[in-house]
DNA sequence: GATCTGACCACCG
DNA sequence: CCGGTGGCCAGAT
């Protein structure tokens, strides 16, 4: 008796909770991350788009630090941007604008994971 | 229920 | 650095 088909994006919304502020995880961290979910980078995007409140989802920035939401909104990537940098997150100066994963790249620690999935 | 689309990404030129 | 391409698979139509 599974039927847990209530949100398969629940794991990535809490991955998602637990990225501190200044700090940005990629979709394809996040894909990989969530381990015991098989999702690809684009899932998660669905996963944002379907994002409830209370999930940061301005933390999540394409591979690279570049923001791909750029592309379909760009008065929302306006907004990611300004959101991020108030949070202390740093951007990189050039044409296209990317976040400085040098820096804020949330990488967490194994514990860090079992923690939040409540692995043995 | 088939087809198109997409908050992605790696690869190639 | 930028544009095109294929692969991914859950939503939208």
């Amino acid at each position: 008796m599974v039927e847990e088909e209530l949100d398969i994006y629940e794991p990535v919304y809490l991955l998602v909770r637990a990225v501190p502020i200044g700090k940005v995880v990629t979709y394809g961290q996040v894909a990989g991350m969530t381990e015991g979910v098989s999702l690809t980078a684009r899932q998660v995007g669905t996963a944002m788009r379907f994002a409830p409140p209370g999930v940061p989802w301005q933390r999540v920035v394409g591979a690279g630090g570049t923001l791909p939401i750029a592309k379909r909104s760009p008065e929302m990537k306006s907004r990611q941007r300004e959101m991020l940098e108030r949070e202390g997150v740093i951007f990189l100066p050039g044409v296209a604008e990317r976040v400085d994963m040098r820096q804020c790249q949330w990488m967490p620690d194994v514990d860090e994971q079992e923690s939040l999935f409540g692995s043995e």
